[in-house]
DNA sequence: AGCTTTTTTTCGAGACCCGAAAAAAAGAAT
DNA sequence: ATTCTTTTTTTCGGGTCTCGAAAAAAAGCT
């Protein structure tokens, strides 16, 4: 009940966030630009600037030749951020592999490095031990860094700070974070791969993937990333959006988790294959599946009728009525589909639509955009990137401001 | 992309709208208490206030012998809203019914008025005139208001200016906020009852129903009010959650809203009456249902094994897998049930946690708190008056503040 | 070289919050 | 009855922040 009144200083911090979130997602503003953007006046923004350089977040960019149109006046002078400001830790463990990034404060990639791992066989202490030994590599040959995000295929708890249950490793409730920060000494999270997704379409396409959209991963199993309100949706105390364990025929096929029914159940690769194949519904899920045999499935599906036909009809029907439920709870909203699952798509659409039509959220079923990548590992990283530096600006914000104030009493 | 940057006026608008929350929610504090609850300093307080108290939002309350503990020092003053600063009409449309609750500054009722009319055979422009009449009465007989919220059971859109859909009105799209506001010369918004009786619920008990909880409302149909991270979950176009269109059984039973399978097709009043009659699932819903019947259902359900008691199962089961959805999106939360269907909620909470414990968000579906209350409309008024009064806190903040300042500026 | 245009900085004013001190308003002690 | 103690509330001075206007800077144009 204990709301925060206003004081000055966090109006200027708040200011000064705007400020570094205006040019991080601008690029290289002017000084006039960024007033704009933030609706602040140019003589704050002249402040707030001369601060950030100063302090070295920002620097003033070298004029660009070709950006630069002729004009009279003077000629604005581009901001940008400071690469060398700071640098995250992106890590991501999936099914049999851990992948480490560097990225510098703008984003970009300084080295990156990957190894393979037992992940379902592995002891928790090797788990993390291993984790740490990547991004120490890393670190240590590229130069240190303020922050680690992990990325996950699996729940986390809504602080970050835990794995809780992943189904690429057999040990629940790794407290990867405070881990991670024991052995670095800098802040560290776990997230959902899939809210990374979701993280990484809102900076890859702003105009289509804005306030409200949804990311289904689509793979082994299947995760949901989802945008409310611009802002990323999580649970009351976990990473929340299960879209994949939403049951979607009570009592129906077995799922990885152990229920019955769950969307994934029916359009999970594993679901998928296991219907493909005529075995029991009831059957336990096979551990791993080639890409190439779920291609030669969806070949099989597109030539002619058969249970592989009837196996992606059934996935696709899964998945629209989940997304139906969905739309039935929040309105509908564009939906971006990443994953290897995708190969099918074509497939899928249509079977979609005809479930979603059959919902109360999916009325409108012909105007919702369906969009697909492939490829999910850079969206993750790209996600995993922008959630550490996005915090680090913050970090630095106050952190910063702090210092500069105690230097102010000094002199 | 713009965001807005925070100037001086703001923050003293804000730091109002905190001290004004802070009065509202614990009732008489002194300025001390409210220093304490904002987190703002003693002399800010003191300032606020006596801005408010001078422009009459506010008032030193008369010391109340019994409540002041006989303490040294000089003593609390007590200030409490002024009841006069403004007042509110909340209307609420039901099945065949209007009413009309006048409530002052400080959510007391003035006066009241029901009104009985043919819901479903009336038409748009009569309706729209119903309203406005009733409305209009109580402000003749008793006083003009500041603010109208209409409370009605269906969908509106997120902006709460129009009615989109409701069960209990043969007309879709009335813009019921315009209108009302051409009227009256008042803001006005429409809203739909179970958001209502979610805030209602904050309000009553804020202990248990805080930053998550459900609110469900069980009668013919099925609504909800869902409250994440201390606010009311809204869709992104409508006001949402339409829990009880989720669908619970691909293709099953014909629901009112022309799908079927909808959890309304099986928990709604109508779909236990249908189902325990043994009249076909498919078969169109029956108009309306003596509340006296569904008991004698509910007691036969009690006494023997038969339709009855299966009519209740799968009502049950219904609302069970529907918020074990839910909680698989979200998490557990505590959950209250409201309305009529909860006389017979002795049977359908054992279904309920079954139905729960075999999805994944109803993991522990142990600990999940219900909370029973049979009678909505008290809730929903009171829901409606405390949004409509948040929203004229807001008024009076920022519209006596720049009445303030221009004042300042001819002096 | 001077004029125009545009961007950026500087400067003074105004608004607001805070901490400390003062004032106010009691009960308790002498 | 007066003085002391305690607690609440107000007042005052200082500091920080934003803003608008004006000045300065840095171009292109004439």
């Amino acid at each position: 009940m204990t709301a925060a009144g206003i004081r000055h200083e966090e109006m200027r911090s708040r200011n000064r966030a705007l400020v570094i979130g205006a040019v991080r997602r601008s690029g290289q503003p002017s000084r006039t630009e960024i007033a704009r953007l933030t609706g602040l006046s140019h003589s704050t923004i002249s402040a707030i600037a001369a601060d950030l350089i100063e302090e070295g977040v920002m620097q003033e960019a070298a004029p660009q030749g070709a950006a630069a149109p002729v004009r009279r006046g003077r000629p604005q002078v581009a901001i940008g951020l400071n690469p060398a400001a700071a640098s995250a830790m992106c890590l991501y463990l999936s099914f049999n592999n851990m992948s480490a990034v560097l990225v510098d404060y703008c984003g970009r990639v300084i080295a990156s490095k990957t190894r393979k791992l037992q992940t379902l066989s592995i002891g928790r202490d090797e788990l993390v031990a291993a984790t740490i030994e990547i991004a120490g590599e890393l670190a240590a040959q590229h130069g240190a860094f303020m922050r680690v995000v992990l990325a996950v295929q699996g729940i986390t708890n809504a602080e970050g700070t835990e794995l809780l249950w992943s189904p690429i490793v057999s040990h629940a409730h790794v407290p990867f974070g405070p881990l991670l920060e024991e052995a670095f000494g800098v802040p560290a999270t776990v997230q959902n791969d899939c809210n990374m997704i979701a993280v990484a379409l809102r900076w890859h396409n702003p105009k289509l993937y804005r306030d409200n959209f949804v990311a289904i991963l689509l793979s082994r199993g299947i995760g949901m990333g989802l945008v409310l309100d611009g802002k990323l949706f999580t649970g009351t105390r976990s990473s929340g959006g299960e879209f994949g364990h939403m049951v979607h025929r009570p009592g129906g096929a077995l799922c990885r988790c152990g229920n019955r029914g769950c969307i994934e159940a029916y359009a999970g690769s594993y679901a998928i294959w296991r219907r493909a194949h005529g075995r029991d519904a009831a059957e336990k899920p096979v551990d791993d599946i080639e890409a190439e045999e779920m291609h030669q499935l969806a070949e099989l599906a597109r030539r002619q009728e058969g249970p592989a036909r009837q196996a992606f009809r059934e996935a696709g029907e899964a998945l629209g009525f989940g997304l139906g439920n969905l739309f039935t709870l929040i309105d509908p909203a564009p939906v971006a589909i990443i994953g290897q699952g995708t190969a099918a798509f074509d497939i899928l659409e249509p079977q979609i639509r005809r479930a979603l039509a059959q919902t109360a959220g999916g009325q409108h079923a012909g105007t919702i955009s369906f969009e697909t990548q492939p490829i999910a590992r850079p969206f993750i990283q790209h996600g995993s990137a922008m959630t550490a530096l996005t915090a680090l600006d913050k970090d630095l914000c106050t952190r910063l401001q702090s210092e500069r104030m105690e230097k102010e009493q000094v002199a």
